[in-house]
RNA sequence: CGGGACGUAGCGCAGCCUGGUAGCGCACUACACUGGGGGUGUAGUGGUCGGAGGUUCAAAUCCUCUCGUCCCGACCA
């Protein structure tokens, strides 16, 4: 390609809307422009990435045995009120009637779609195993996109839906795509970590994030100092020191004014742990929809929300307002786990405990000496904690959770027959017997993975492209505008192109101070510097974006390349 | 949805408070010089000041509404 015909536009500034430095050299190098937000066009360069990328988890796929396919973008209401998700999904699925007033939607993700099409074909265990992708559009009306191409509303995803006859099938499988995600992610020279994860609103039993670590990430992942145990801190696990108390005759104390933990912990000098914090809930869907719950945690912890929902089988928890908690029978900031009118659930690590100091439901009163066996009825105990830093580590005991941020790039899922049940995935057992399959989905953010590998490969100067993912392996700048120059330039240029190597031939006629800047804010690997100076000494000059130079004589040039093209590979 | 900021040429911004000829840098066009790190000079092109309404002799500027964008939070395969 030629720059001087290539739709390249660089930009010298940084766009005033763009915050991290992905979303920044995406577009300063010329890569994406915003349409609207959330939504981008992808330019030449940009495109050229994506497909780098596609190309790179087409192979990985198919060494794994998966199938590729294409579903549509826009999808029947009908699939998805059988699935129930149209009801649960939310806003985030964006809706639409067509000119019959038929209601449609654009697909965040196609569960339903490819059950809906496995289930007219599939007859009999024998098809079975089988796992088919697409690498495709999606659409989800996010609440708040951002970053550029980290959180878009319209996105690349590639998107697996593997299919079993049984259970140890689809933990195969799971495994087989695990594997493969691993794989991607090391070609695609990342530096990522997979973690447990929530399972979310795709649902299921069983699910991995895979993160790649960045500063940027809006992830937060915890992991173990010690053993290789890595969860998002929504699923993650630790032990806590569980104080004890001595056990304590129940008595009220006043506390006037006294609705934070800290206030109540410094009067009746004691530490936070000795209190008890309840919250109270508003549930949005599952079995206690509309109702009110309330969760209780030690004072010196955070209640995270996702597991509550989680255990609740809600869609989602909001914490309850100020009048609702009288409803309940008690009042703000002096809420109490001790005849609430309605669920409650606690933390594990309070099961056993006495002593404790907790809100009474009465204004300006708490109550000390709680013991929660003996004063408060009708309590469930699940994990409602959110790891901690520097927590003990629930699986190995020697070592502690620390905290890394991350993009989160990929998710597989053992799903088990949440689709399969209701959408009617069905096939004859090995019995004859008709029988339900069971299902996995493996997403990868393939537009996300622009950014991502962005975030860790740049400088003060631009992106730094991997060989296997830039947009031309190699660019020819040519130096000053003489005929020699010119000429040897574009022979060069001609020689590399056939030899199959994306090359791009800055031939502008631009200062030599601009070629290089544009060469390195697109990040292109491999720089060849031709210019009268070097012709005539018959030592061209050969630099790695990622930082050698050396000078070669014109016709090793293209060896020396290839060279570079293959120790790198 | 709550909080905050912003919208003036392709990009980055000033002007607004205190109403009176729409500006600067970069980019772009032409010419000249220059030619190994975003060079210099001369002359140019390009703007319904996001939109609508109002106040006023007069609105980029003041008022009201509206649309859009970004950030923080909530949310999120």
């Amino acid at each position: 390609m030629r720059y001087s015909r290539f739709f390249a536009p660089t930009l010298r500034d940084d766009p005033a809307d763009a915050e991290v430095i992905s979303h920044k050299l995406l577009l300063r190098a010329g890569f994406i422009r915003r349409v609207t937000s959330g939504v981008y066009d992808f330019l030449p360069l940009g495109l050229r990435v994506l497909r780098k990328i596609e190309g790179i988890v087409r192979e990985e796929m198919a060494r794994a045995g998966a199938q590729e396919l294409l579903l549509p973008m826009v999808q029947p209401s009908e699939l998805w009120k059988k699935s129930g998700r149209w009801e649960k999904y939310g806003s985030e699925l964006l809706r639409f009637k067509d000119r019959h007033a038929h209601e449609s939607c654009l697909g965040p993700t196609h569960e339903e779609v490819i059950c809906d099409l496995v289930s007219r074909e599939l007859r009999s265990y024998k098809q079975l195993p089988m796992n088919l992708y697409q690498i495709q559009s999606k659409f989800r009306d996010e609440v708040r996109p951002r970053f550029g191409l980290m959180r878009g509303r319209e996105f690349v995803m590639k998107d697996a839906y593997s299919f079993h006859a049984d259970e140890a099938s689809l933990q195969e499988e799971y495994d087989n795509m695990f594997t493969t995600y691993q794989r991607i992610f090391t070609r695609l020279g990342l530096k990522f970590r997979a973690v447990e994860a929530d399972t979310g609103s795709i649902g299921g039993n069983q699910s991995h994030e895979f993160h790649v670590l960045a500063e940027s990430g809006e992830d937060l992942i915890a992991y173990c100092s010690h053993c290789d145990y890595a969860a998002n801190v929504e699923k993650g696990i630790s032990t806590r020191d569980i104080p004890s108390f001595a056990d304590a005759s129940l008595n009220e104390v006043e506390t006037p004014g006294m609705t934070a933990v800290e206030d109540v912990a410094k009067h009746l000098q004691i530490n936070a742990d000795q209190l008890v914090k309840t919250l109270i809930y508003q549930v949005t869907g599952g079995d206690f929809d509309g109702r009110m719950i309330a969760a209780c945690i030690h004072g010196d912890d955070v209640l995270q929300e996702i597991k509550l929902a989680r255990a609740l089988g809600a869609n989602e928890v909001e914490l309850a307002t100020d009048d609702a908690l009288e409803a309940i029978n008690s009042i703000k900031g002096f809420v109490g786990p001790q005849g609430l009118n309605c669920k409650i659930l606690m933390d594990e690590s309070l099961r056993n405990a006495v002593g404790m100091v907790a809100g009474s439901n009465k204004s300006d009163m708490h109550v000390t000496g709680l013991s929660i066996s003996r004063d408060v009825e009708h309590a469930e105990f699940i994990d409602l904690r959110e790891v901690r830093l520097d927590d003990g580590c629930a699986h190995c005991s020697e070592g502690h959770i620390k905290h890394a941020r991350g993009i989160e790039v990929g998710q597989v899922f053992a799903l088990g027959q949440q689709y399969t049940k209701p959408l009617e995935v069905l096939f004859q057992d090995h019995n004859g017997k008709r029988a339900t399959a069971t299902m996995g989905c493996y997403g990868i953010g393939v537009s996300r993975l622009v950014a991502a590998v962005i975030e860790q490969c740049n400088d003060d100067n631009g992106m730094i492209w991997p060989l296997s993912l830039a947009p031309f392996q190699v660019v020819i700048i040519t130096m000053g505008k003489s005929e020699t120059a010119m000429n040897a330039s574009e022979k060069l240029y001609q020689n590399i192109s056939e030899q199959g190597i994306e090359v791009l031939w800055d031939d502008r006629k631009e200062r030599p101070g601009v070629k290089f800047k544009d060469a390195e804010l697109m990040g292109l690997p491999i720089h060849v510097v031709i210019g009268d100076r070097g012709l005539d000494a018959d030592a061209i000059e050969i630099r790695q974006r990622a930082g050698s130079k050396q000078e070669v004589p014109l016709n090793a040039v293209i060896e020396n390349i290839r060279n570079i093209l293959v120790g790198a590979n």
